[in-house]
DNA sequence: CCAAATTTGATGTACGTAAATCAAAAAATG
DNA sequence: CATTTTTTGATTTACGTACATCAAATTTGG
């Protein structure tokens, strides 16, 4: 039978009161008392029952995930799976709250990030704009005691106590290393579609991608990157325009969102050309254009996944628990017309 | 606040000794008195607090695993995954059992069953070897109201709860395109290394494999299934003969465990040949084979995952409760050398 | 050494549920 | 209608922890 309080108390020989007292770090517990109590729990390996330590505290924990306000399927996708968490409040003893902040904007998260701090909640999640007054505002929640975690796009050099999020820059080799295969080796053109080279997601994507290309793949030739800005219009604009004028290109991958307009260019002007192509997110688009054989392969990183994780590791933090590591890697998801869920 | 017993109780009008009877299927409530509390519970949405409940109770959750005795880094990562859930189960309060038998052996696995059986745990876990006497035995602890997951490898047809692992269809028909298209137009011969076909998830794996190779990429020639029983001496042997006597090869897929033999026998007979390699099962041998260029491509099932959602599922149907499904469909990783995790 | 401050102990209540006991009420039976 | 049987209510204890209160013991300061 795992240890209870009781059992620390009698073998520290002190009351039920002063283990309390260590436990919940309360004043008044002599120095050496404490250490007597500390030694008794690491000696018989007491751990918390945080179930029966919820119900007599009536915890619950307030969460906050601050999201961009972004009008693409992603972002709504991610949204859903946390308002299905919010579902799933009662028996996770949650309390979770979203709030939208416009997109690529450094200031209005900082001061999102304050409003938020203020309320001190159990833990925060946020998408995370690269920036260093982002970083500054995380760090002083962090030095609040508040947990946080970073969502999709993390923010190294930071103290955010985990990244919820797959690796950006595999994920940009991954891409590199399917294209190159599936063309064989053949020779050509390879063009880029991206969001916007302000997001660290799509750099470290493009880092990772053209890092590949260049060691292994020297027979395909990068194109310049366009900027789509995740807009199925703009993007559509773009990759018609490109595959009108060079038709040297043989390969395209697309490393944001908007793809609704490339799978439309890709239909219209590539009908009769042999184009491999690799893009991001698993959307009912992506997932159609894939079937039709317009797509060849679909990276994806599973917002459920990320969403779920980052409650779980929100709730060990604010409880001093650890996690499973492996747990709560996020793994990129790399679908083929065969393997879609 | 979510409602308690208590609302319960003052809800239906009756005492909260009735709504204990209820709640716990105890005798003595009159049918129209369970009524009235069955609407209340469904009014107000109750839903019992496990936690709770569990701390009341002193539940534990005695839960067996029983798997084959195959000498195989997939068998000794998922044993590994089940005693990592085993250290946590005093946080779980799970109390796991490991049972081994003999593999391949229908019959050894049916008297484990009924011995299993008649120490009545809270839930079993299996990997099922595929035979009609299984299916029985499994049916016989579903009726008796033991909740049973497989774990590995199916048995469609009977009442198992749910299948911890993935779809193996999908994964052969996943390696067949990854392989063709790896091989861009080219033509010749594909050998395929199995542990054996009286297993269903070989077989399936297998399965998904022809009908992809056969409708898209008609220029590969399977060759007939060489059976490895998942054994690194015998897959090097059936794999270095091959070789030897067959230079039309290009390709190879391997569905089983057993990849040590493999891999040493690629090393010795295929240095100067262009051989495009696929195989299951990352362990430590594939995953080296794999960066040194020796396979192509990996697809895994991530055993870590299995076992905690096989716990999970367990508990949750011992409970009477409602799963997560995109949290327990267990995916398909596939790795390619720059995706490692 | 006494008073004040600090530390510790003893005890009780609470969280939401399970389970048991005994009494009371209601229903079924003859 | 009386008796037996079934159903229901009321109450208590327990699970492991948190937290509050008050008293008692110990330490500290002057």
């Amino acid at each position: 039978m795992r240890p209870t309080v009781h059992d620390i108390a009698a073998a520290a020989g002190v009351s039920l009161a002063t283990v309390d007292r260590v436990l919940n770090q309360r004043p008044g517990v002599r120095h050496v008392t404490r250490e007597k109590v500390e030694t008794a729990i690491r000696d018989l390996g007491y751990v918390r029952d945080v179930a029966a330590a919820n119900l007599a505290k009536g915890r619950v924990y307030p969460l906050t995930f601050i999201l961009p306000a972004s009008d693409n399927s992603f972002m709504h996708g991610l949204n859903a799976e946390i308002r299905a968490a919010i579902a799933r409040s009662a028996t996770e003893r949650t309390d979770i709250r979203i709030v939208e902040v416009p997109a690529f904007d450094p200031q209005a998260l900082v001061r999102e990030l304050e409003t938020v701090a203020a309320e001190k909640p159990s833990g925060v999640a946020l998408v995370a704009t690269d920036a260093p007054d982002v970083r500054a505002a995380v760090d002083r929640l962090v030095k609040d005691g508040i947990p946080v975690v970073t969502l999709v796009s993390d923010l190294t050099g930071s103290l955010r106590h985990h990244y919820a999020g797959v690796d950006n820059i595999a994920a940009g080799r991954t891409a590199a290393r399917l294209l190159g295969r599936f063309l064989g080796g053949a020779k050509g053109e390879i063009a880029i579609l991206a969001g916007s080279m302000l997001v660290r997601d799509h750099r470290e994507r493009l880092e990772g991608f053209a890092a590949v290309m260049a060691q292994e793949f020297p027979a395909l030739h990068l194109l310049s990157v366009l900027e789509g800005r995740d807009d199925p219009e703009v993007a559509h604009m773009l990759i018609a325009d490109a595959l009108g004028k060079n038709d040297g290109i043989i390969g395209i991958y697309s490393l944001g969102a908007g793809n609704r307009g490339l799978i439309r260019a890709l239909k219209e002007k590539a009908v009769d050309r042999a184009l491999t192509v690799i893009a991001h997110e698993l959307t009912a688009h992506t997932r159609a254009a894939l079937l039709d054989g317009t797509i060849d392969a679909i990276l994806n990183q599973d917002a459920g996944h990320e969403v779920r994780s980052a409650i779980r590791v929100l709730k060990a933090k604010a409880d001093g628990l650890a996690v499973i590591d492996a747990q709560e890697r996020i793994r990129l998801d790399i679908f083929l017309k065969d393997n879609l869920p």
